[in-house]
Formats: C-alpha cells, structure tokens, sequence
DNA sequence: CTGAAAGCGCTTACAG
DNA sequence: CTGAAAGCGCTTACAG
C-alpha cells in the first residue's frame, strides 16, 4: 500500500534541472520517443507511453520551453501588444487574454504600444525576436499592411478593425450600434440637445461612435449640430476639460454622450464643479462599462462592451490560428446598462 | 556620395533569419568573437570589432533571445507576478516595471497570482520553467521561505514585505506612516469618531495601516473603539458593505478612512445611497492616491503612495541584482493629498 | 512504431 | 586576442 507522493513537494524546491535525457534513460526509451509522446506527435505503442509517463511523473520532469522553442519553433508564448498597460480598458482586456492563454499552456508577453505607430512596430519587432508564436494586438496604430505582412510569418489576432488576410483574425466590437444605442437611449428620455464628446478624432473606434449618434439622431428627426460635438483624448482630463468648453460655450444641452466611460468620469466632474448636476440638470451617457462605472456617484448609464470578453476571445481566436483552424468569434452586442446618470428630461 | 540605408527599412518586413554564424562568415570571423562583441565578454581587437560591427548593422542582426536563454543562461526576461493584472493598483506598478525594463533590454513576463499561495507557486513555477532570469514578486501569499529557496537560484525582489536574504531584495512602502498620516489629517479636522474599513484582515498591508490609525488615535488621546473598524476586501464591492453595516450599527461617526481608494470609492457610493453627503456629513479619506481618485465626486483626499514608482524601484533593485550589485533603494515617503472630501467638523 | 543523428542559434570553457 | 568544439534541451526528418 505505499503510495507514491508525486507532486506533493511544493515544486520549487528541487531544481527542476530534469531532462528529457533523463526520462528517457529511466524509461528505457529514446528521447525521440518521449518527445513525441509529449507532444502527441505520432502513434506509441501503449506500454512504451505508460512506462514514459511514469518515468516523467517520477521525476517531476517539466519540459523547458525554451529549449522547445529553439528546437521546435514553437514558443508556446503569445505576443500581446496593448496601448497602455495600466489603463482600465487595456487591464480588462489583458485580464481576458491572460485567462484563457495560461490554461492552454501559453504564456502572454505584454507590451505597451503608447498609441505610437513607430513604438508598436518596436514592440513587434521585440515579441518576433522573442520567437513568439503568434500576435495578438488591441487596436494600435500600425497601418492594415503592415500587420498583414506579419501575418505572413505567424498568426495574428487583431481588434478594432476589420481585416480579412490569411493567418490573421480581426473582431471588434460594433461600435456604431453602440453609439446608436446610447443616443437613442437618451432620445428616448425626451433630450433633444444632446453633446457628444468623441475621443481622438482620427481613432475609428470615436468615429464609428459619433456615426452611431448621428445615425440616432437622424433617424429621430433631430438636426445634427457640430456646436455639440467636442473633441477629447479618451482621458478623464480631455473629458473634463471638452465638458468645461461646452459650458463655456453658452450652447444649450441637456444630455451629454461621451464616447468611453473615463471621458465620462471627467464630465461628470467638471459638471460637479460648475454646479450642474447629474442627472437632474444633465443626463450623461458612458462607453465600455469599466467596473468602477458602477460605483461613480451617482452610478454612471453607460453602453456595455465586453472588454474582458473581446480579450478572451481574442484568445481564442489565436488558440484557433494556431491550431490550424479558421476562428469564428461572435461578439457580443454592445446594450445599454441603464444606472443612475440618466433621466426624463422636466416636462418644460 | 551613396548613402547606406540601414535601418530605414520597416523592421518586420525582412525575414530576421540573420544569424549569428552569417554574420561572422560576413566580417570573416569567428562566432565565437561575434558573440564575444555583443556580450562585451572579452577585450577584441578595433579592428575585429569594427567589422563585425559593420556587418550586423548591414544584415540588421538581431540575435536570437531563445538560443541565447538555452546556450547562455540568459533569456532577458524578468518574471512578474501580480495578483490582478486588472487592478487599477497592479496596472500602475506594472507599468512603472515595463517603463524600466524594456529600455533596459529585458522583456516582463506577467502572471496573476490572483492572491491565492497555491496560483503564487504555479505561477513561479511557469516562469521559472521559461528561465526566467530573475522574479518580481508584488506583494502576495507565498511564504518567506518558500521566497529565499527561490532566491538560491534567482535573484528575487519582492514588494510588501521585510526581508533580508542573498539574492534577495525587498522593498515596502511605510504602511503605518501612511495610515497614522491619514488619521492624523481627520484628527487635526476636529474628527473624534473616525471608521476604518481595514482590507483584508490577514494583509501585512491592511494591518500596517490599522497599527498607524490606532497610533494617531492613541497619539491625540482618543479612545480606539473596535465597533468603528471594519473589514474590507480592498475592493469597492466591499467598501460598499462595509459602509452599509457601519451605517446601520448605528455606532456614531464623522469620517471613515478606508485603507485604500478602491474600498473608499465603495464607501462613496454607500454614503450616498444613505443620502450622507461626503464631506458635509461624512468626510472621507482613501489610500494609494489611484488616478482616479482625482475624479470621484468629490475629488477623493487620500494618501498617496507612489505604486508606480514602486514598479520602477522594483525593477531597478533587479537590475542591481542582476549586475551582482547590492540594491539600495529609498521608496519615497507617503503623504496625505488633500482634496474635497474631507472637512472640518462643524464645531457643534 | 521507434532510434540515431543532425540541427535550432547561441555561449563558453578549452586551447592556443 | 581568437578559434574549434562541445553543449544548452529539445524536435524532426531520415531510416528502418
């Protein structure tokens, strides 16, 4: 009855300087033989497979990547480059990827792109000298071409854009339904004079928003007016300060629409600040529903993306690539989640 | 007058199969003396040098980091391990570590520890198997112990915590001056009857923080009352509660300290709830000064701990390490950032 | 089904 | 100061 204790060392206490030399000699096999029973890479007779398995079991024997990817090609390793690593939007997101890639037994290389066409290039050209195997990059700057041409030598997963291209995948999220969503929510609740705050102006994603909120409005018979649209940075600062200029302004509004929740946080502020407030004297409508959305005061309505989720699928759209496959990922919607920032406007 | 057009090209668009053997067959060397050059591992000859010099900016070498782990030893990567990657907390030391390493040459390797000793281990493990060449350990579970063995086979830093061994650095930032700082600035408001909502019970952390909110107390004379202290979670969720039952303990109180910003924010949000208004009613005092603090409603005063220098520090004692050199790092002092949500009491 | 051998791209004693 | 050689720990054609 003696039981064997594999595994319960806490493992790093014994240097894990086992080979698969080693398991091979005490399985009284070839290494070739090993490797292939490690990697499922050939039919092995059963008792050959059973003698291995026990021989790495024993010996606590863990396969060194690196090696691996030297040999192999494979690094069991993906690339990902975000913008800003400690932002909560590219957090959420690499929280997503991150939980889906240690299972399969990849490990993520983060790296920040710094909304800089010349900086994510670098960070490629660092993740390609890493032997990753494969990319996944959140939006970014870097031209379709380029990234199409990276695709040409490993897999790559792309949001925030929509490219068709062998060895690539690209999913986002429907950014105008979401603009359309937030705006009729508010049109919905009788505001007529509705600010939009943009985000970056040459970013698609503040454009495919603002076509959202002008679609809305139009399909509510309500004039567009550019005195409304104010450009921001997807900042809480660049959120306050367009709110300060549309008070200073003098033009009459009674909702605004910022195009992600950080702008959001910083136009409630601002409000907060010029005593007007919310939502009794100015409804405000956010993007993304980061998770302290839920706890700004008064509780901020904001359009719902997954971001977690286009990360875990981002993920797996990779899992897939390299597995030879062709990934189909659906998003999902964006819908409006209705808290406390909103309301009727007064009858008057 | 041709000019030589190295480097102008778009880096990933040529295949970067260039290796070292070809750039010795180019410079008519040996590989040994190329690979000697880049490591600065021995006095070459100018002449050597140049021309091997010359020949890697004309092939536009760049050598491989995945034969240099498995030949060398060294794979230029750092292991990281964070609790959650999508913190606002561990996103800023994180960015503050990529900030110092990538210039550096060495690339992050971010893991989640997800505050469990059992996924600390895991994680070490992951990292340790991908030869790493040295761990970052941001606060966490894992014992001391279990930390030095690690340090007899890698240079270790880690945050939070006391500890002296080889190989090993830590650093921590003054949990009790930060929270006697913060109990102090309400003391000095005329606040008598102060909650803490403490985190985590068991956190080095969170008792840090308590020791220094009873040794202000005790310091002006007042009496520590055990009904005004609460635990928290660190998370706003819990913030939240914890203010709801302190609420309705109907114990009497006219501030709250929360033992970071997160926890506070949820306090916020309950006071509000309550239709306490922050700070005419209640003033309120967070930890850690997050960017978002200074977008609440209103703006939080709390104590601003530097995280993402922290991160910095931490990957420049790794550097030290590294370089075999002692680190000697001076974490800057915590002090209180006074915003709006604190006041004096009315003198009634 | 399974070995022996070569090779992945470097580094590092070991000898000059 | 500098080569030739062995080796890091795997994988993968190439032959049975």
């Amino acid at each position: 009855m003696n039981q064997v204790k594999v595994g319960s060392r806490r493992s790093f206490d014994h240097d894990s300087k086992v080979t698969l030399k080693m398991v091979a000699d005490r399985a009284g096999v070839s290494p070739s033989t090993v490797s292939r029973i490690l990697n499922g890479t050939a039919v092995v007779s059963d008792d050959k497979r059973e003698q291995v398995d026990k021989a790495i079991a024993e010996l606590g024997f863990v396969p060194n990547p690196v090696a691996r990817g030297l040999a192999g090609g494979r690094t069991l390793s993906i690339g990902v480059v975000a913008q800003v690593i400690d932002s909560p939007f590219y957090g959420a997101a690499l929280g997503g990827i991150e939980e889906v890639l240690g299972p399969a037994g990849y490990s993520p290389l983060f790296m920040s792109g710094h909304w800089n066409a010349a900086e994510e290039t670098r960070c490629i050209d660092v993740l390609r000298a890493r032997r990753v195997d494969g990319i996944i990059m959140l939006t970014g700057r870097v031209g379709d071409s380029a990234l199409k041409t990276v695709a040409r030598s490993l897999p790559v997963v792309v949001t925030g854009r929509h490219l068709k291209a062998p060895n690539l995948y690209s999913l986002s999220l429907d950014n105008v339904a979401g603009g359309r969503l937030a705006t009729e929510h508010l049109i919905a609740q009788g505001h007529r004079r509705i600010a939009f705050i943009m985000g970056v102006p040459n970013h698609p994603d503040a454009a495919e928003r603002q076509k959202g909120y002008r679609a809305a409005l139009e399909a509510a018979g309500l004039p567009f007016d550019p005195a409304l649209v104010l450009p921001g940075q997807f900042s809480e600062e660049s959120g306050l300060r367009a709110t300060e200029r549309l008070i200073d302004s003098r033009v009459p509004f009674s909702a605004i629409f910022a195009a992600n929740d950080q702008m959001a946080f910083g136009a409630a502020l601002a409000l907060y600040r010029r005593s007007l407030r919310v939502p009794d004297d100015v409804s405000l409508v956010g993007f993304d529903d980061l998770a302290s959305a839920l706890y700004t005061i008064p509780p901020l309505t904001t359009v719902r993306q997954p971001v977690r989720e286009l990360g875990r699928l981002a993920a797996r759209a990779m899992l897939e690539l390299l597995g030879g496959r062709r990934p189909q990922m659906a998003v999902p919607q964006p819908l409006v989640i209705e808290r406390e920032s909103t309301r009727r406007t007064h009858p008057g």
